[in-house]
DNA sequence: TCTTGATCGGAACGGATGATTCCGTTCCGA
DNA sequence: TCGGAACGGAATCATCCGTTCCGATCAAGA
C-alpha cells in the first residue's frame, strides 16, 4: 500500500526532519530516565535542541511519547537480558542486573510503581521480558546460585530497589549503586546455600504487572 | 516569659481544636508517607477529617507543615535508634533497619534525593541522627557483624533503598521489603566475613547531607 | 534566482492543579 | 443569650504544562 509514484523524496528540510527525530527520542529517553515520566514536554525538547513543536510533529501527543519510550526500554532489557544469557557468566541474574545499573538511561525503573495503562504490545513486551528473566533464573538456579523460590518479580523488584530516584548525577551514582548491588548479590548467594532463612514471599510476576498497571 | 494571667482559658472551641491539632499532625505523617511532601494540602485536610482551613490555622504555610514533619520523621528514626541499642539484638544495624521498615508511617525515606532546604534544626537532628547511627554500627563493627567500611551513609541509602515508591498499600507491602531486607543483611555478614569483594565506595555522612539539602 | 512545500522554534492559549484566603456558620463557656 | 474562637469549604490567584499557531527558514526544482 505504499504510494506508488516515489513522492519527489525528501523536498523541504527532510534530512534535518530526520535528525531531529533521533535527537529526540535520544532526549526523551535521558530525560525520562531522569526525571521520571512527569518531565514536561518542553525539557526533552530543549535536550534535544529543538522546539516543542517538532516533538508534536512526531508524536501525536505525550501519551504517545512516553508508551514508545515504556516499549523502548522493555526492548532494551529484554536485549540485554538475552546477550546475558550468551555469555555464559558465573551469574546470569547478577550480570543481567550489573548491565542494567550501567545503561545509565534506562527509563524502565524510574517508572516503577506508577499505574500506567497497559496496552497489548506492552503486555507482549513485558511477556517476553518474564520469558527472558525466567531463562536466566533457570540456569543460575541449576548452578545453585539464586534461592530455590526466586522469580522473575523478584528481579524487576530489585531493579526498582537498586535505581532509587536519588537526585545524583547518574555518573557519580553507579559506583554507589554498585555498591548496593554487591550486597544484593552477596545476599542472594548466601540464601541460595540455605544459609540464611528469608521472611516474605516471592513477588510473582502476575504481582508486578498488577502494581504497575492501571486499572 | 507567659503570659502572667491564666488568660481565661478554653473560651470558644479550644478542645476541639486541640484535637484537630493531633489529627492534622498524624494525617500529615502518613500522607506524606503515602504520597511525598508533595501531596496537596487538602488530602491531609480530608484524611484529617477538617476542612483546609485548619491546617493552615497551625501551620502559616504548607512549607511550615513540611518542616514540621521533617523533624518529626528525624526524631522518631533517632529515638529507634536509641531503643535499639539499648535492645541489645544479635546485629543492631538489623534490627533498625526491620524497625524502621515495621513503622509503616514514617515521611523519612519518602523524602530522599529531593533537595530540600536546610535549616539549623534539622541540620542539628541530622547530625545527632549520625551519631547514634554511629554507635549502632561500631557496635556490630566490634562483634564482627558489618564490613569494615559501612557508615552511617550506608544505612541512610539502604533506607531509600528498602522503601521503594511502589504504588502497593503498606500493609501489602510489607512482606516484600521484609525479603528485600533480608536479602540486604545476608550480604551485609557475608561481605563482613570478607566472603565478597564489594565494587564501589561507601557513602559518606556529608555525601548524603549533601544529596539531600538544597543550596 | 524565484517558488514552493516541508520544517522549524518558540510564543500564545487553555485547562488543571494546588496553595492560600475569605466568609458565613457553629459551638462552648460565661 | 453573647462573644469570640474555630470551623469547613468555596473563591481566588498563581503556576505549570500540554498543545496549537504562526512567521521565519531552508533546500530542491523550475
Amino acid at each position: 500500500m505504499e504510494s506508488v509514484s516515489q513522492p519527489a523524496a525528501d523536498r523541504g528540510r527532510a534530512k534535518e526532519a530526520r535528525a531531529n527525530d533521533r535527537a529526540v527520542l535520544e532526549a526523551a529517553r535521558d530525560v525520562f530516565a531522569e526525571q521520571g515520566f512527569d518531565a514536561p514536554t518542553s525539557a526533552i525538547a530543549k535536550r534535544a535542541g529543538v522546539g516543542v513543536a517538532s516533538v508534536y510533529r512526531r508524536y501525536g501527543s505525550k501519551d504517545e511519547l512516553v508508551h514508545a519510550l515504556r516499549l523502548l526500554a522493555l526492548e532494551d532489557v529484554i536485549r540485554i537480558a538475552r546477550e546475558v544469557v550468551d555469555e555464559r557468566p558465573e551469574s546470569t541474574v547478577a550480570r543481567f542486573l550489573t548491565r542494567h545499573l550501567e545503561e545509565a538511561a534506562s527509563p524502565l525503573a524510574t517508572t516503577f510503581g506508577r499505574r500506567l495503562p497497559t496496552t497489548p504490545d506492552i503486555d507482549e513486551a513485558a511477556d517476553r521480558l518474564r520469558g527472558a528473566l525466567e531463562t536466566l533464573i533457570a540456569v543460575d538456579r541449576a548452578r545453585g546460585l539464586v534461592p530455590s523460590d526466586y522469580t522473575a518479580g523478584d528481579v524487576m523488584m530489585a531493579i526498582a530497589h537498586l535505581r532509587p530516584h536519588l537526585a545524583i548525577a547518574p555518573a557519580d551514582a553507579t559506583g554507589l549503586h554498585l555498591r548496593q548491588l554487591d550486597l544484593y548479590l552477596a545476599g542472594l548467594r548466601q540464601i541460595a546455600v540455605g544459609a540464611a532463612v528469608q521472611r516474605g514471599a516471592a513477588l510473582t510476576w502476575e504481582e508486578w504487572v498488577g502494581f504497575n498497571s492501571e486499572p
